[in-house]
This record gives C-alpha cells, sequence and structure tokens, in this order.
DNA sequence: AAAACACGATAACATTTATTAATTTCTCAA
DNA sequence: TTGAGAAATTAATAAATGTTATCGTGTTTT
C-alpha cells in the first residue's frame, strides 16, 4: 500500500532508492471507513496523519446557508494533515465521498522522518506545496473559466493525478463522485454539472457514465481548457517510460 | 520595518522576546517598486525572499484567453514566495499593484533562521499555513457565496489583516485597488464591482472613496458575510489590549 | 493649460447559471 | 425479486452576472 505514496513522492525529484526502502520499512494499519464519514472535523487537533490508499477524499467546508465548498480531492497517496501538526487547529473537515481506506500514521513516525531522512523531508515538503499549486488552480478555474472548461480542467487534472500513482488508463479513470458532489467542487449548481457534462458529451470530449470518465480525445480535451500541469511541479522519472509521456 | 514581520509573527503564538531581538538584528536592504511591476515571474527560481513592506501586492495568473485571477493579496508584513525554495519553479507571478517598498533577504538568512531558531521556524510555517487557509476561505467565498457578500468578505479579512500589522483603524482601511483589481480577485467583471459596490454602499455596510475603506457598522458587515477568522489562525496577544478585542 | 489617459459610473442588453419541480433511471437492501 | 431511496435527467422560469458602449471626472503628461 505504501507503494502508492512511494510513486508519488517519486515525481518530487528527491526521493532516492533508499529512501523508498526506508517508506516500504514503515508499517501501515489501514483501516476502512464507510462513505460520507469524517475523518478530521473542524477544530480537531489530530494527533495522527492520515495517508488515503482508496477512493475519493474531501476536504470541504459548510456555510451558515448550508452549503458546501469542497476545497480539495485527495486521492490515494495523498495526505491529508501533513501539515496541521503546527496551526494545531483544523480550520476545516475532511470526509470520505465513498468508502475508503486509509492508514493512520502516528506523528512520531513523520517526526522521524522528518528528522532523519532530508531528501524524505524534501518529498513531503513538495507534496504540500503542490497541494498549495493545485488550489490555486482551481481559484483560476473558477474565476475565470465557464462551467464547460472548468469542468474539463478538474478533470484533466484527476486524471493525471490518478496516472500517477498508477490509477488510470491513459484514455480514462475512475470518478466515483455524484453530480451534486461535483457541483460543490466546481461552484455549480447540480443541475448545471448535469447540463455541462452533456455538453462536454456532445463535443465528444468526455464521456462520463457509472462512475467511469473516458476521454475519447485527451489532446483535444487539455487544448479545450488549456489544461498545462505545470502547477503540480511533476518532475518525470527517467527509469519509467510509461510515464514520461504522461505530462 | 522589521516590525511589520514582528507584528504579524506576535499572532502566531510562539515568537518569543528573544525571537523579535533576532529579528530586530537583522539588516534588511529595502528598495521602492513602481505600480503593477512583477516582483517574481512565472518560471522564476527566485534566489530571495521577498518581504512585503508597504502597500499592496498580488499574486496573478493570466490565461490564455487574456483573463487574469488574483490568487493572494499580499499586505505589508507578508512573504512573497518563503516556500518556493523547495519547489525551485514559480507557477505564477507576483507584482505590485501600486509602487511598493519591499525587502529582498537572502536565502541565507532564511535557512539560518530556520536552522537555529525553532520558534521563528514555528512562526514562519504558521504564516505559510495561515496563507493556505486564506487560500481555501477564497474558494470558498467564490464557489459559495453572491457577489454581496464574497466582496464583504474580502473587506472584512483586509481590514483585519491591516490591523494585525497596525496599519487599519477599527472603522477602516486603505484599499488601492482599482476596481477592475477587485474584479480579478474575486472573480467577478468590472461592470458588476461597481454595481455590487453601490450595493453594499446603498445598505450602509461599507463606503469605498478615494481608496479608503469605511465600515459604519463592522459587526454588522461580518454578520452580513459570515465572517469568522479562524482560518486565520490568530492567536490573540495577551499583552496588548488593541488587539485583544479585534478578533 | 491642453491633451491624453485611466478610472469610475451608468445603461441596455445578452448570457450564464440558479431554482424548483416533475419524471425517469439506477442502486441497493430486504 | 421487489421496493425504496438516491441519483440523474429534463423543462420552465428566475436571478445573477457579463458584455459593450458611452460619458464624466480626475490625473498625469507634455
Amino acid at each position: 500500500m505504501i507503494e502508492l505514496l512511494i510513486r508519488k513522492l517519486a515525481h518530487s525529484a528527491f526521493l532516492t532508492e533508499a529512501d523508498c526502502t526506508t517508506l516500504r520499512q514503515l508499517n501501515l494499519r489501514t483501516r476502512e471507513v464507510p462513505a460520507q464519514q469524517d475523518l478530521i472535523r473542524e477544530d480537531d487537533r489530530p494527533e495522527n496523519v492520515i495517508l488515503i490508499l482508496s477512493d475519493f477524499t474531501s476536504r470541504y467546508k459548510i456555510l451558515d446557508n448550508g452549503k458546501r465548498q469542497i476545497m480539495a480531492l485527495l486521492v490515494p497517496g495523498d495526505f491529508c494533515d501533513l501539515h496541521v501538526a503546527i496551526l494545531g487547529q483544523m480550520d476545516h473537515s475532511i470526509a470520505t465521498l465513498t468508502a475508503s481506506h486509509v492508514a493512520e500514521i502516528p506523528r512520531g513516525i513523520i517526526e522521524d522522518l522528518t528528522n532523519n531522512y532530508p531528501s524524505i523531508t524534501r518529498a513531503l515538503w513538495w507534496a504540500t506545496l503542490a497541494d498549495e499549486g493545485t488550489l490555486r488552480e482551481w481559484l483560476v478555474n473558477m474565476g475565470q473559466r465557464p462551467a464547460d472548461q472548468q469542468m474539463a480542467h478538474l478533470f484533466c487534472e484527476l486524471h493525471l493525478r490518478l496516472l500517477i500513482v498508477g490509477l488510470a488508463k491513459p484514455s480514462g479513470c475512475i470518478l466515483p463522485l455524484t453530480q451534486k458532489d461535483l457541483g460543490d467542487v466546481l461552484g455549480l449548481s447540480g443541475v448545471h454539472v448535469n447540463r455541462t457534462l452533456q455538453d462536454l458529451r456532445s463535443q465528444d470530449l468526455v464521456d462520463l457514465r457509472k462512475k467511469w470518465l473516458q476521454f475519447p480525445n485527451l489532446e483535444r480535451l487539455r487544448r479545450f481548457c488549456g489544461f498545462s500541469p505545470k502547477y503540480l511541479h511533476l518532475t518525470p522519472r527517467v527509469n519509467d517510460s510509461s510515464s514520461s509521456s504522461i505530462i
């Protein structure tokens, strides 16, 4: 299971073979969490760091008026709360969208890693900073792109992030969100998500059915929404022919 | 000038008196930058860390279609790029909005601080993480709040951030942005910014004229937009009566 | 002082997106 | 297998926001 994390961090340009060995020796206890369950709640002071191992998880906030904004989608290999250690208190919640497997890593293990393995530390930093880049890109997406391009952009991003951890095909990937969930990610109503999805489909850009996202023509899709993955800060790995062509 | 930074970091709950002394001994070289000038450009690999000393600066991205999204407003006491050291390459640009004073801090000084002063290090971490919280809140703002509340929320945030560094009055603060700039922050057209501003004014919530933001009734404004500053992670300072009531 | 220019205000109109509600399809549990 | 609930679809209408264009005001430049 830790392989997911290794595959992801391999794109940071910092991880060495020795680091991989170190990580593989970690003994992770995994557990299954039902759908729509909070992993961490606003105001919590989490003691452990949670690593997502399967399915999708969301950072979200719910406003006084009952509206929900999803601020991040976490996919396998992502950490929930690597950064909260210092802050102490969560200013938002994290919940599964579907039933998921997660690992809880005691904070002590993380501290040991950051104290003794500088390149792993740098890789973890990199992961946090890539998350930040993603957050900024979502803001750009929401502020400046029309609904269809915005949605297409999100799909391109998720597809690439899943490719990196070996969980997508070149032609498509899973998308276990309801249209309402998607709306809460994009800041759109569920009805408009539906309309937009059909619009993308009619343009032969995206075909979403039964939680599977299919891209008839990925290149065209990326051009359509101006997707440029620079903000994910991926470093192509030299010794992996399959991933060198992804980006 | 470093006092600005100290005042800000004092809200992190980590800074000691000794830290303040350490910071005061830094010898900063400041320079003035004209309006609308890039401090850092996309793809740069900045060698120094830039600290804002006066006026407002923006993180932004420009899309293929020419639209600009401002992803952050930096106010005096904020760092531009504390985090890019590891990432290496900027995925966005930073530009002044009006003529500004900034200090360039050699990376070596930052490294010295983080190597030898753990509580300063934690305070710098805190600043980065508060930035992240702000970014998330902007996303919530854009996705779920109508234009008037969204704008009011931005004003409440800026006012509080300026209060912290001693640059605002309880009743208002400076806002050196054009309506177009505001639109690029909020994801609204310039025309709609104008409409919304008048709307807020007619509700006696905000009065913006000549770059000065006046709040006839701050409490009502905060209630109007559901402003809750938890996401800024401010720790009230015990020995400062003026700031303890701000939050 | 005059000219050029940026900014703000206003209006008319177009477009996008939200809301509500009704209907169908799908999924999952009994 | 069936029934109940969730999710997706569709349509009609309303509301929010964008676009374009014009005009006035103030500011900077010459």
